[in-house]
DNA sequence: CTATCATATGAATAGATAATCATATGAACG
DNA sequence: CGTTCATATGATTATCTATTCATATGATAG
C-alpha cells in the first residue's frame, strides 16, 4: 500500500517534469531529419566543407533531384543554410549543434561495442 | 580551373572524412529511435523516475501494447533496461547518453527560438 | 532574347512505421 | 494446477517517407 503510494507519487513527478506536446513534437521532429542515411550523410560532408548541389550528389550517387528535396528539409529545420556562388547554390551548416548531436549519437554507438566486446 | 581543382580537393576530403555505410547506417537508425514522440515520451518518463509498463502506459494515454512494442524498440537499442519486480517489469533508462542526446535537441531548439525573436 | 547550366518542384510509388485489436506468454498465489 | 494479473507478440491497417521520373524555374553567357 506505501508502495503504490510511493509509484503514484512518482507519477505526479513524471507529469510536471514532462514539456507540453508542442515541444516533445518539435523534439521528435528533429531528431526524425537525423534519422534518415542520405541526410546524414549530406550533414557529414557539409562538416568538411562547403559544397554545391551537384558535389553533394556525386557524394550521395543518387538522383540530383532526391539530393534537393533533403537540402530542403535540412534547411527547413535551419540545420544548413545556402548561398548563390555564380551559377550553384552552395550550402554549409548552419551552426555546430549539428556536430554536437551526431558526435553524441556517436559516441553512444561506439560505447555500445565496447561494451559489448 | 584552379577553382574546379579545389572543389575536386573538397570532394576528396569528404571522402575520406565519411564514415562507412554500415555506420551512417547505424547512427541513422538510432536517431530515429529519437523521432518519434512516443519514445521521447517514454524516455522523458524514465528521466525522472523508474517506472513499470501500466505506470507507461498511464502517462502516454495508448493501449498498453503500443507501449510494449516501443519499448521492445528501444530496449533492442540499448536505451532503456528492465528487471523484474513481483508481477511486473520495470524499465529504467541504461544510461545517460540518452539524456545528452535529447538535451543537444532541446538546445538547439530553444536557441532557434531566441535566434527568431 | 534564347540557350544552357544548376537547381528546385511536383506527382507518383514502393517501402517503412506506429497504432490497434486480438491473443499468447508467463510469473505468482490461492 | 489453474486462475489472474502484467506484459509481450502477431496480424492488420492507415499513414508517412524517400526515392524516381518528368518538368519548371532562374540565373548567366553568348
Amino acid at each position: 500500500m506505501a508502495n503504490k503510494h510511493d509509484h503514484e507519487h512518482a507519477l505526479e513527478e513524471v507529469f510536471a517534469g514532462m514539456p507540453g506536446d508542442g515541444l516533445l513534437c518539435e523534439l521528435g521532429d528533429l531528431f526524425k531529419i537525423f534519422g534518415d542515411t542520405s541526410r546524414i550523410k549530406i550533414l557529414f560532408s557539409l562538416f568538411e566543407s562547403d559544397l554545391c548541389v551537384l558535389e553533394i550528389t556525386k557524394i550521395l550517387g543518387m538522383e540530383q533531384s532526391a539530393v534537393s528535396h533533403q537540402l530542403k528539409i535540412l534547411k527547413d529545420a535551419h540545420l544548413i543554410g545556402s548561398r548563390r556562388e555564380g551559377k550553384m547554390n552552395v550550402y554549409f551548416l548552419s551552426d555546430d549543434h549539428v556536430r554536437s548531436i551526431i558526435g553524441q549519437g556517436f559516441e553512444h554507438l561506439t560505447e555500445k561495442e565496447v561494451h559489448i566486446q
